[in-house]
This record gives structure tokens, sequence and C-alpha cells, in this order.
DNA sequence: CAACCTCGAGTTCA
DNA sequence: CTCGAGGTTG
């Protein structure tokens, strides 16, 4: 080895050493940390392995030397007869076996080979603060955190705090025992206290993650503010041991413990080599965003404990056990930029561009910001470095900024204009989000309304994305949805052609006079194959804001014709349940655009055709009389009661608007709802809103006799929710059979909910159901109930 | 008018 | 899946 790369190897171990006891420091006295786990373990892992190579450079203080940090001094020393263990971590499959296979090898050289595989006692590594109890005559006397192993902080007045360990233990446990195992923070006393932290504008402070919490919590000095943070405790392993004796087998001595009344998990258990092992790993794996604890992975030990004595220690590490990681589930990286999206309704969302980071499983390179309000509350800057997550749900976070790294530029602002057209970009008082006033003027909400109108509970028209939607409007292709059903297979072919000579994408084989036609010809066939809908489907591809599924079913059932409800005054719209007056305008407002009057002119020229058309619901009749209408309207000071006194002298809507001001008077009302109702007949909008509601209301056709009643259904009233994953059916397909049997199937748990039918790998929707002691149905037991019903 | 329940809209990656 | 906001209800 030459001079020059010694030197430079010893540079890097100092600075690593720097690093981790800097973040050490940190991590453990102040409660601050500034770098995530996985490259604390890197830089950790990397430092070992230098000093592997070069042992010359291991130095007394190096932070591979010891297992933690110092203990602070607001806290007695506690001596740790038998050390507190920190163990080796494997993050591959390649580790774990190599793991073993040095363990047979030492093994081998000292006893003859058994044969069969070894077998481990495998165990959730949980994340949170490994501490030791100490029990005496079956009484909890003292509590430690690990400190660096040797030597940690006394905290049992914070521990006596925790529920789940218990003061005393039952039946015979020898007459002194030190039990260890980890105090952590359930996610969901996690999130219910942030939740109250984030009420409280700022007067509690949030934690960070639910081990930081775990660890801070039990740092406090007093315990009667860790009393109020929700900790839990499981235990994993025996220190000191006297006047009593252990079993053989590390498995049998956590029965034992769970027997003294300590909580193990109910996810530990045996494993046989490598395979049983691995199996145990990707078997917990799959569960981990569903535990109620945060794990960051699992534990191997060798379950003999007699031949763990005989492999023994290097260093402070087991030669016997290993923590087998999962991928790490946080990182930090950096924001290289915040870009705002436009959607559909106009909304703008900053959205920040990360440099590409590995986070649980998948490479992260945006992560939304919600809106202007969380931007601000992060504080998050362009150049800023942040911890991305990647939490229970799939979807990546940016929880914060780490601080003390050099600051970007000024604070991020909602900009003016949408970047797309140039529109301004407003804030409504109260609301949230900013949007882009353009409307189908900008090109972003022109792609996003037509995707929405092509999506699959839309109009369903596969293989249209929003890339190709993109292009057809930019090259002029397209102008809105109605322009999708004058498309041909040439203009398809010819949009490609010049997209890619745009983008220099041309492929070699079109170059060569090969042209792909497939997919225009797929696509033309989906276009074709989306002209026959349903109204619901139909009034839901148009994107009228509030009008999501629901509310196009709800209106379409009420309705029952598109060329009715594309002209209702808002008043009536309103009769509808579950439609109010936010909603109802958006709906008329939609409609009295003559643009999409067009649009829907021509969509039906175009051929589409609607195939579930009927008359208006009976429900509706009964409700269209003039005093309920007159309700609906909101004049003020005309409510019901008023509605139904001026109904009784004025019959309809013609003669109020002909009423006289004498007439008026001459009714009874009281002065101010006479004013009212006057200056409200006195403004020519109104009148004319009035004349609509007059027309409109015997305009639409009587119902048809008998027709549209629905046979009652054995699941009549019920709501039901669908949660997790079902294998014999999908989601949608079950949510027909229900509504079919008469049940209402909603979108989430509520105290109304009569039952949930949870599928595998079921959510916060189980436990909501749990919570709230609502009937849970597997999926065997629904199959078994709609056999019955015969379907 | 507050509490509760729904619905709508937006979101990431393979 | 989660949040925010609209609708209904006591």
């Amino acid at each position: 080895m030459s001079e020059n790369s010694s030197s430079r190897v010893s540079e890097r171990a100092a600075e690593l050493r720097a690093q981790l006891h800097e973040a050490s420091h940190r991590y453990h006295v102040l409660d601050e940390p500034t770098i995530v786990d996985a490259e604390y373990d890197a830089l950790m892992r990397e430092l070992e392995t230098l000093e592997a190579t070069h042992p010359e450079l291991v130095t007394s203080d190096s932070p591979t030397q010891r297992v933690g940090a110092h203990p602070s001094s607001a806290f007695a020393e506690v001596r740790h007869e038998v050390p507190m263990l920190s163990l080796a971590n494997a993050f591959s499959e390649e580790e774990v076996a190599e793991f073993m296979r040095r363990i047979r090898d030492r093994l081998d050289q000292d006893i003859s080979d058994q044969g069969g595989p070894l077998t481990f006692s495998v165990e959730p590594k949980f994340d949170g603060l490994a501490i030791s109890l100490r029990y005496e005559n079956g009484v909890f006397v003292r509590g430690a955190t690990r400190g660096d192993g040797e030597t940690g902080e006394d905290v049992t007045p914070n521990l006596r705090t925790i529920k789940s360990i218990p003061l005393r233990l039952h039946g015979k446990a020898p007459a002194v025992i030190e039990v260890r195992g980890e105090v952590y923070m359930p996610r969901a006393g996690f999130e219910k206290y942030n939740a109250a932290a984030r009420a409280s504008d700022g007067k509690i402070k949030l934690l960070i993650n639910p081990r930081n919490a775990a660890a801070g919590s039990l740092r406090q000095l007093d315990a009667r503010i860790t009393a109020k943070r929700p900790l839990a405790f499981f235990a994993y392993a025996v220190g000191v041991v006297e006047g009593g004796s252990l079993p053989a087998t590390h498995s049998q001595t956590l029965r034992k413990l769970r027997e003294w009344g300590l909580p193990v998990s109910d996810l530990v258990g045996t494993a046989d080599g490598v395979e049983g092992c691995l199996d145990y790993y990707k078997r917990i794996g799959a569960q981990r965003d569903i535990l109620p604890f945060d794990i960051d992975g699992v534990v191997y030990k060798l379950d003999d404990l007699a031949t763990q004595r005989e492999l023994g220690f290097v260093g402070r590490t087991p030669r016997w056990a290993i923590a087998h990681k999962f991928p790490a589930q946080e990182q930090t990286t950096t924001v290289e930029a915040i870009d705002i999206n436009i959607g559909r309704t106009g909304a703008a969302t900053p959205t920040a561009r990360l440099k590409p980071v590995f986070v649980g499983g998948v490479t992260v390179t945006n992560a939304t910001l919600h809106n202007a309000d969380q931007v601000a509350r992060l504080d998050v800057r362009v150049g800023d470095t942040v911890i991305v997550r990647r939490a229970g749900d799939v979807i990546p976070e940016v929880v914060r900024v780490v601080a003390e790294q050099p600051r970007g530029a000024a604070p991020w602002q909602m900009p003016a204009h949408c970047p797309i057209c140039g529109s301004a970009i407003v804030r409504e008082e109260g609301e949230v989000v900013a949007r882009c006033t353009g409307g189908l003027t900008c090109a972003a909400q022109r792609v996003q309304a037509i995707f929405h109108f092509a999506a699959r509970r839309a109009m369903d028209i596969d293989g249209l994305g929003e890339r190709y939607i993109e292009d057809l409007c930019d090259l002029g292709y397209l102008h809105s949805i109605a322009d999708l059903y004058k498309l041909s297979l040439a203009d398809l072919l010819e949009m490609k052609r010049r997209a890619d000579e745009r983008d220099g994408t041309t492929p070699e084989t079109v170059k060569a006079g090969k042209v792909a036609t497939k997919w225009a010809e797929n696509l033309i066939e989906a276009i074709e194959h989306s002209r026959r809908t349903t109204l619901t489907r139909f009034l839901y591809s148009l994107g009228i804001q509030h009008v999501g599924e629901s509310t196009a079913k709800a209106l379409a059932l009420w309705f029952g014709e598109i060329d009715i409800i594309r002209h209702l005054p808002w008043p009536i719209l309103k009769l509808v349940p579950d439609i109010g007056g936010e909603v109802a305008r958006a709906i008329d407002a939609f409609f009295s655009q003559d643009g999409n009057q067009r649009v829907i002119d021509d969509l039906l020229a175009r051929g589409i055709a609607i195939t579930d058309t009927h008359a208006p619901a009976p429900k509706l009749r009964a409700k269209l009389d003039f005093a309920s209408l007159l309700a609906e309207v909101e004049i003020p000071k005309v409510t019901g009661k008023r509605a139904l006194q001026i109904a009784t002298a004025i019959d309809s809507f013609d003669a109020l608007l002909a009423a006289k001001a004498t007439v008026l008077v001459a009714i009874g009302l009281p002065v101010d709802t006479q004013e009212s109702l006057q200056h409200y007949l006195a403004q020519a909008e109104n009148r004319k809103l009035l004349a609509r509601c007059a027309r409109a209301a015997t305009q639409l056709p009587a119902a048809i006799p008998g027709a549209a009643s629905q046979a009652a259904g054995p699941l009549d009233g019920q709501t039901v929710v669908l949660t997790g994953t079902l294998v014999a059916l999908t989601r949608d397909e079950a949510k027909a059979k229900l509504e079919a049997l008469g049940a209402k199937v909603a979108g989430s748990v509520s105290k109304k909910t009569s039952f949930v039918v949870a599928g595998s790998e079921a959510g916060s929707k189980l436990d909501k159901a749990q919570e709230l002691g609502v009937d849970v149905w597997d999926e065997a037991r629904l199959m078994e109930f709609l056999r019955g019903q015969g379907s």
C-alpha cells in the first residue's frame, strides 16, 4: 500500500468518526436527530470496514468501540452487570446466509456436525428504545436505558408510568431477574398525540416519529410528562438471573416471561435455517405496514442457549444473533425544485422535485407538498435537505427539513400566475387551495378535463393516457372532449409522426418505413366502444365541479334524462338528497355556459348513446310543489314555514312574479320577511331564476306509473363498507352485488355502518370498525351470504 | 350551529 | 389513502 492511500484512509476514518460522534450526540443527548438511521448505519459500516482492513486505525474512542452514547448527566447512572448487547445488521439475504454459514463453520470445528438446520428464535425488531427492568422478589425495583451497553440511565419513575410494564410479576419468577425489552410508541397513540398537538396551535410540540417519541418521552425529567405519552413495552431477553433458572432455549424463555406477566409480542416464533428465517422475514415484512407499531426489521437468535454461550461474542456483538433490517422507510435527500401542478379544477398543488432517493423499496423523485400552508409549515425551500418518508401508505411525503443545513433561497411562495397559461392564481378567502383561474383556456386544465372524461370510471376509453392527450391538444387535433369522436386513424398516425419529429424520438423502424398502427387502431376502437354509456357515467365524465360518481348517480336516478338535467335551475337540483346549495349552483353554472351546452350537443350529435334514460323519480314529483320549491330558492328570511305561508295565498311562481305589492302585504308575513321578499323580487336576475323554476317544474314529465320502484332487497337500509383486497371478486363487483341486494356501499366507516367486509391487507378502515365495534365480515362470510341470496 | 358523515379531488411508482 | 369541505341532523 502506498504512503498516500494509507493517509487518505486514515483521514476518511477520522472524518467518519467525527460525523458519527456528532450524530450520536444529537440523537441521544439532544433528542434532535440530524440524520436518519439508514445513513448512520451506512457511515458506521463504512468505518467498520475501514477499521477491519486497517486495524492500526482503531482508536479507543471510535464509535465502533461502543454501542450508544454518553448518558446525559441528568439521570443517575446504572451499570449493567450483564452488558446490553447490540446486534450486527444484515441488509440482504446473502448477509443472512453468510451469518448462518459462519455459525456452522465455528460449531463444526468444535463439535461434530449434528446435521439438520439450526433452529432460531425469530422476532420483530421493534423500533423503540432498549431498556432493562430489574425485578427483585417479583417486584419492579429499577429500570434503565441501554446507554452505551455498559452504563445506562436510571429512568425508573418514567418506566413506572408505562402500563404494559408489570410492577409485580406473576408466578414463581427468580429472586432477581433483569428483563430486557423495547419501549415503543404504538402508531395509533403517536397519531392521536400529534393530532392533539396540531390542534393546540403550537403549544404542544409535534413528535417527529414514534421511535424518537419513545426515546424523548423516556428521557423526560418529569415523569408526569412521560405519563401523558402513550408508551408500551415488549420483552425479548433476560440479563441477570439469581435464585432461579431459565429454560434451555430462548423461545422457551420468552414463553416463561409471558407467564410471569411480561408482554411478549405474538409475532415471535421459531424458524429453521436460512430458508425458515427468510420466510419469516418476508411474512413479517408483508405485515409491516399494518402492524400497530413500527419495526425496522427482524431478529434471528440461535435458540439453544448452550450453543449461544459456546459461540460467544466479537467485541460487543454476539455471534449467535443478527438483525435483518428492512429497507429504510426514511431517507434524506435534497429538494431540487418546487413546481406547481395544475389539476382538473385548476387546483395549484406544489410538488417537491427531489434528488432521486431509494426509500422503502422504490426510488422516489416527487413528493406532494399539498398546499401553500403545508409548505409554510415545513418551511421547505429549494436546495434544502429534507427527510422523505414512505409511510404506511405508498405515497411519499416530506416529513421535515433537516435543521442545520445550509438553507436554500427565500421562503417558497405560491406563484401569482399559472405557469401553463399565465392566468392569475387565486386563493379564495377561507380556502386552502389556490386555483388557476384560466378555466378551459388553460392547457393543463383542458388536458386534465379530457383525461378525466376518458377515465375508467367515466367514459372508459382505454389507452388514452395523459401523454397522448397532451400531444393531441398541443398539435391541434383536440380542443374539447367532443373532438375525440371525430378523430380518425389517419389523424392519430399523423399526430404521432409530428410529435416524434418534434421530440426527435422517431423510432428507427419508422424511419425504415414501417409504421406502428396497432395502438392507434386500439384507441379508435376504444373510443368507438365508449359511445354506448350510462347517464351516470356521462354526467360524471363531464367533470362538473363537485359532481363525482355518487352525485352523478343521484342526478341520473332523480331526473332520468340528460335533456332534462342540462336545463334545470339550481333550486330544483337542490331537491335531491345530498345535493345542497353549493353543489346545485355548480351544476347550474356548468350548464349555463354556452360552450358546455355546445359540447354536449356535439357529443350527442356524434353518436354518444345514453342507454338508461328513464322518467324522473316519483319521489321528485312529490317535492315539486310551489311551497317546497320556494323554500329551496334561499330568499333571505323565507324559510320552509314562511314559504308554506306564502304558498297558501299565492299558488305559483307565475302568480308570485305577477303579484302586486299590496298582495304581499295581505299575506300576513312579518314586516322584515315582506321587505326581504319585495327586495328579492325587484331584481331581474332573481325573477329570471323564479321563472326558470316555474317552467322546469311544469315541464318535468310525470312519473311512469309503477316503474322504477326497486324490489326490496335483504340488505335494504344497510350501509356496508369494503376494505382490503378481495380474492374472488373485484371491489366493483362486490359493490354491485351488495347494491343489488339493497345495500348502500359507503367509503368510510362510521357508527352508521352496518358491517365492514375486510379482505386481506385491510387497513385503517378495519381498525376503525373494531374501534367502533362494527361487525366485520371476512370474504368467506360475504361469499357465503351472496350464495345464500342466489348470486 | 356543532358534530358527524360523506363525497370529491389529488397523489406516486412500477 | 387522506384531507378538506359540503350536506345533514340533532
